[in-house]
DNA sequence: TGCATTATGGACTGCGTAGTCCACTACACC
DNA sequence: GGTGTAGTGGACTACGCAGTCCATAATGCA
């Protein structure tokens, strides 16, 4: 593959995991990716010889990243309570700038493949897994720093986190609200700091 | 409308329900429909003049109430520990018994309907405020029985409770395992025992 | 420069599916 | 028992969309 196919490879990745983000995967059509990229319908197949399925998956790996670079960001050096509060106020607030439409890129692209690919669905099978990961050693760290009680099950509760952020999304997007999303947050992170060894420091 | 037609109609609506529930919206096609019921296409338009839109918000009505049903039996004297925890045995066991393919009955509809069907999405806003009422009441009679702090927000709890049983559905959907959902689950009840007046006598 | 390989454009096919139409049947009511 | 309304059957239409094919253009390589 030459540079210039690697290139018009790339912008369809893109441009498919942003419209999968706004409209999902059932309503993106071929069509639309074509309108988005320029590129042609021979070319959609010629780089994705499995057709859509197989673009959808490359997608997921994708948006993976994707998330995982954000929460990276926001995480980095999640090792305090003050970076936990900071992780929450930034998921609420980039869900109230999308007018709560969308849910979890991640979440909402499960959903949608889960029973109709299974290839697709172990993908993000494994997305959550590193989601998991990432969250996890961050509570370690701060486990490894004596701000979490040494007998806690760090990785239960990096799940019990995603599941809570997962859920809190789903009703905001419901509702269109943030509240069920703040409420499901509040009450996952008032669990880990009933956990704390000293009584987090930045809180009444 | 007929003693013959209202049983032709609730025929339709409670096998799309189940179509529904196994196989998602998009992929319950009015032939679907047509098989399992025996019912003529031209019979589900004049049941449902809106067509398949009208049709999956009926249902989506219906298994509000299914749903709602069921957790009222479970959730019946929702005020002591040990029926929070058979709740949330028979909410693993439930999953565990369908290979925890589908997650969430309502989660699943209201994730596949909410960015589609403005009317669908508010229903299904409403079904989760009704499982939220549900809830909070269970909690109240708690509190009013002096076993929950008087100053715990049994709403926004009720709401986090939810959410968690939501996110931790979806992932267990997408991880093919119930300890996502087992780990949301015990992490929102341990939480809710931390605000506890008196210790849970049930456990350790 | 010439040949092979890769990239691109766009018409064409086929299929699944929602929705329409009209003829026919059964039932209720007078 | 006749008449009208509700119920039923199924062929037919329209359309969106995935996927195929082949011709042409660009690019890399010797």
């Amino acid at each position: 593959m030459t540079r210039r196919g690697r290139q018009t490879r790339t912008r369809i990745v893109e441009a498919t995991a942003d419209l999968v983000l706004v409209k999902g995967v059932r309503a993106t059509t071929l069509d639309d990716i074509r309108a988005a990229t320029g590129a042609s319908r021979s070319q959609l197949f010629h780089y994705f010889p499995g057709g859509k399925a197989e673009l959808v998956r490359v997608v997921a790996v994708r948006q993976t990243e994707r998330v995982l670079e954000a929460q990276r960001l926001l995480l980095d050096r999640l090792d305090t309570w003050e970076a936990l509060h900071r992780w929450r106020d930034a998921v609420v607030a980039a869900q109230r700038d999308r007018q709560c439409a969308g849910g979890c890129p991640l979440g909402s692209l499960a959903s949608e493949v889960a029973e109709h690919d299974e290839r697709a669905r172990a993908l993000m099978d494994s997305a959550f897994d590193q989601w998991q990961g990432l969250l996890t050693s961050g509570l370690r760290a701060m486990q490894d720093r004596g701000e979490l009680r040494a007998d806690a099950g760090v990785e239960d509760l990096a799940l019990a986190l995603l599941a809570s952020l997962q859920g809190g999304l789903l009703l905001a997007q419901t509702a269109r609200t943030t509240k069920p999303l703040e409420a499901a947050l509040d009450a996952a992170l008032a669990h880990l700091e009933s956990l704390a060894l000293r009584r987090p420091t930045h809180k009444a």
